[in-house]
DNA sequence: CTAAACTGTGGACTATACTCCATAGTCAAG
DNA sequence: CTTGACTATGGAGTATAGTCCACAGTTTAG
């Protein structure tokens, strides 16, 4: 597909998907136009996109994306190596959702003390 | 304290320290020093700054995390008010929390994947 | 065939979150 | 009383993540 359908079917504009290109974050294969080239997107991409705007939401920035998405996927690295990666990732998570609960909780600690106040 | 001080007990560069007051997202009271202000800070900023902190490892942007700790300290808006805030906020969380969820299985998946091919 | 809607490139511009620097006043130790 | 470590201010510079625009070639519907 051309850049205008896989804007549409995931909402991020040209130019962001022009911007990620660019910096290798998603990759696009070339199609003769005349004197032009127009990029070829395809439906994984759509996935990657996907998941990077997961990483994003978690305030992952996008080089550390790049590194994770394509550390996923790389099957020339060594296993011990990948597994330390994904170990190593997976820790980060487990941070990340342990400081998510604190904020839960306090969040909900909070809620509960001016739902008595109100009721 | 005064900003040396409590930028070692924090972690945080004086020059961060400095913007974080200039964008009103720590306080200070003022000190006079001669023909000039020394800034007086105060026990409560460096758990303010740690909460900071956390929000900005969750993806929070500074304008976020001020109206958020502002949100919750502030009484005089109305109960309902808060209550409605806050909710969003935990709603935020948890969908923060799922999707973390979501990349934690499926590291766990890869890398349980991996640990199989290798023994 | 031509006009509208698409495509790419290059470059300027924006917002966020700092970081660095020069300049200059303040304070405390020796 | 001077020197070194501190302080503030203003402004320039950096990295990240886009956004906008002008210009120009391409495709397609009427």
């Amino acid at each position: 597909m051309l850049i205008g359908e896989l804007s549409k079917k995931t909402g991020l504009s040209k130019d962001t998907i022009r911007f990620y290109e660019k910096i290798g974050l998603i990759t696009a294969s070339e199609r003769k136009a005349g004197k032009r080239i127009y990029k070829e997107f395809n439906q994984e991409t759509i996935e990657r996109i996907f998941m990077i705007n997961q990483g994003k939401k978690l305030g992952f920035k996008l080089k550390e994306i790049r590194l994770l998405l394509d550390e996923w996927g790389n099957a020339s690295m060594p296993k011990h190596e990948q597994i330390k990666i994904i170990e190593s990732k997976l820790e980060e998570v487990e941070e990340k959702m342990q400081q998510l609960t604190t904020i839960k909780n306090y969040l909900a600690a909070k809620l509960s003390k001016l739902q008595e106040d109100v009721s």
